[in-house]
DNA sequence: TGTCCCGGCGCG
DNA sequence: AAAGCGCGCCGGGACA
């Protein structure tokens, strides 16, 4: 049995607007409607055709609130207009973006605050699963079935429309007591979210941290909740894609891999499908007697087998020519397959997609992104048909990408108070070249020049050019300068994957394997950076013992999460906690400053003053899209508000730069 | 035909 | 011996 208080659920739709209870009392609709509208805190869900963002629209809704609970048609929403447009209400959902697209494909807006339980609860319990029934669940022991178990799959065969209509003649009751439930359960759900959040102090590493965020309840109030919104402009909006950059590029690259997989055939002289990975073992390992490199998980069955991954195609580029095909099909289909065609069937009638922003996936406190994931879109360098250039913008309009520079790396100088390596930002140097000149006491310059003529150095004048760069190279040089600009190019190459790479705890046969050198050697070169960076090790350690001693890594906002594994007998587990310890300090950080700027742009009001619309994040960069003058003349704004996230200012600047053109791959 | 897991790989 | 963080999506293959 349910433990928990379930009143009578009320009943109400154009046809029936007088509710008898059990014990022959009464409700008007007009009575509940004053009472929705003095109600302060309300939980609202639908019920829906679908779950299709811009298309799909409410049939039934429900809502509780005080000690009412009640399930509603959509035909009387309109009634609630009052309650609706009340900028003091503070509207409670699980997954609330959907249910406010759902409000607004029949042109209702909620005007007040929208707190998602679920995203409350992934402040507390973020390694948990936050859909509703499994919240209700854990936090107030009562759960009720989930709606397919109780009216039937939704799928090809039946619509979710189709399935509600079943249940509306089969069995109304239930349906209204479901859709009841969900209210219900999103409010009594809150009401204990909010109590937990609010006995939750919260801590950082990094000394300045905003003051005003003392609580998980703070953190919420102040960056989840409004975050909330902006997230659901972004997704309202959506990007328009260039629907010809695509149907150009299906066909050409259909074409493409056809050929390859008819190379790969006759290479190997039998069918085999280039794309399954256990044939292509037996090929290069059983035949081709190729020696494996690593093996795979082995998944349940447990049968590990060598890993046919880009490693090992790498491996063996130059002895096999099929590893090259394969590596060429993968390229290819991934592109196809993942974007070319993932993409257009998510295009909206105005060829524009509606990604949705998940704000209660990541464990570090990031957004992920689906349907389509648009924080995986390829790199222009990677793509030959440069699907970024197909994210465009209409006639007379611009897209304006802005990108933080650096900006773990920076946090990371921040939160360890590592003097040097803020010097490095504030002198506007390259880190990676600045880091490489601190390790290996060699001049900034020398890096920086051996950076630019590492292409050329067989040029008969090269010893010039670098002289040029970096006045009295010659004389230092103890070895020839082919040897020297080629040390340099190292030392940047070490700097930079150890920079990358400690972040993640990354060890020194890991480093190796990227720098190409012995384990030793790579070990030296982690040495050397601690011994360079004092304060970065000294962070790296207290994160640790924090995690130890709480439980939790903390970001510079004060979001936490849990790392039980720190204290673990494993070892490997316990290295795991310690990893996840450093890096989801400076991850988590990240996403919150990025978060911030979303709010602060936001909270700028440039949908209505410039048409200028914020429309992607991608961890670091925000994507706009605006009249060419009107984002011209925010350019320089948007990259003041991405430095400046809080209210005061980390040790270490934060920098960000804003480029402007007719797609997101122009912008860049 | 649908569902799930896995290997593999795109991004930051 | 191993110990690189965070995501989501695709196709193959096993299974129902």
């Amino acid at each position: 049995m349910w433990n928990v208080d379930t009143p009578e659920t009320l009943y109400f739709s154009a046809e029936n607007t007088r509710y008898t209870t059990e014990n022959g009392s009464f409700y008007d609709l007009d009575a509940i409607v004053r009472c929705v509208e003095e109600a302060e805190t309300i939980a609202l869900d639908t019920e829906t055709t679908g779950l299709n963002k811009v298309k799909c629209v409410p049939l039934y809704w429900s809502l509780a609130f005080d000690e009412v609970r009640m399930t509603m048609h959509a035909d009387i929403l309109p009634l609630f207009d009052n309650a609706f447009r009340d900028p003091n209400k503070n509207w409670l959902f699980a997954n609330a973006k959907f249910d406010v697209h759902m409000l607004s494909n029949v042109g209702i807006h909620l005007a007040g605050k929208w707190s998602d339980v679920q995203v409350m609860h992934a402040l507390l319990y973020e390694d948990r699963p936050h859909r509703l029934k499994y919240i209700a669940e854990h936090i107030l022991g009562w759960t009720w079935a989930d709606f397919e178990t109780q009216f039937g799959k939704i799928g090809k065969k039946q619509s979710a429309e189709d399935v509600i209509r079943k249940a509306e003649n089969e069995d109304f009751d239930l349906l209204k007591e479901y859709a009841a439930n969900d209210a219900w359960g999103t409010l009594l759900v809150y009401r204990e979210l909010k109590r937990q959040l609010e006995g939750s102090f919260t801590h950082s590493l990094f000394s300045d941290k905003p003051p005003y965020i003392n609580t998980l309840w703070d953190f919420f109030r102040e960056v989840e909740r409004p975050f909330t919104k902006v997230l659901w402009k972004m997704e309202r909006r959506g990007i328009k894609v260039n629907r010809k950059t695509l149907e150009d590029a299906e066909p050409a690259a259909a074409a493409e891999i056809k050929q390859v997989e008819k190379d790969f055939v006759k290479l190997v002289g039998r069918p085999i499908n280039i794309r399954s990975t256990p044939q292509l073992c037996e090929y290069f390992i059983t035949d081709q007697k190729l020696e494996p490199l690593k093996m795979t998980g082995g998944g349940k069955s447990g049968d590990r087998k060598p890993s046919i991954d880009t490693n090992f195609l790498e491996h063996y580029k130059d002895r096999h020519q099929g590893a090259l095909l394969v590596t060429r099909h993968r390229e290819l289909s991934k592109l196809h397959g993942t974007y070319i065609v993932g993409l257009s069937s998510l295009m909206d009638g105005a060829d524009r997609i509606h990604t949705s922003f998940n704000q209660d996936v990541a464990r570090t406190g990031r957004l992920s992104s689906s349907e389509p994931n648009i924080q995986n879109i390829p790199r222009p360098e990677n793509d030959k048909w440069n699907l970024r250039g197909a994210f465009i913008t209409e006639p007379g309009w611009k897209v304006m990408a802005a990108d933080y520079a650096q900006l773990e790396m920076r946090l990371l100088a921040a939160a360890a108070m590592e003097q040097p390596m803020i010097d490095i930002f504030l002198r506007g140097w390259d880190i990676h070249c600045g880091n490489a000149a601190l390790m290996f006491n060699t001049p900034y310059e020398d890096i920086i020049g051996a950076k630019k003529l590492s292409k050329m150095v067989d040029d008969p004048d090269i010893l010039e050019q670098f002289e040029a760069i970096s006045p009295g190279v010659s004389e230092r040089m103890e070895v020839s300068v082919a040897e020297y600009i080629k040390d340099c190019v190292f030392y940047r190459s070490a700097a930079k994957n150890i920079g990358f790479g400690l972040n993640y705890g990354m060890g020194s046969a890991k480093l190796a394997n990227s720098l190409k050198c012995s384990r030793e050697d790579a070990q030296d070169k982690i040495n050397v950076y601690k011994e360079t960076y004092p304060a970065v090790s000294r962070f790296f350690e207290e994160a640790v013992n924090e995690g130890r001693n709480y439980g939790y890594a903390f970001t510079v906002m004060g979001r936490r999460r849990n790392i039980p594994m720190i204290l673990s007998n494993r070892r490997d587990e316990r290295a795991l906690g310690e990893r996840l310890a450093v890096n989801t300090a400076i991850q988590g950080s990240a996403a919150d400053v990025t978060r911030m700027a979303q709010i602060n742009i936001d909270h700028m009001n440039w949908n209505r003053t410039h048409d200028v619309h914020m429309l992607l994040q991608v961890h670091d960069e925000l994507v706009f899209e605006g009249p060419e003058d009107a984002v011209n003349e925010l350019k320089s704004e948007v990259e003041v508000l991405m430095a400046h996230p809080f209210s005061v200012n980390l040790a270490c600047p934060m920098e960000a730069e804003a480029g402007i053109g007719g797609s997101w791959g122009e912008a860049k």
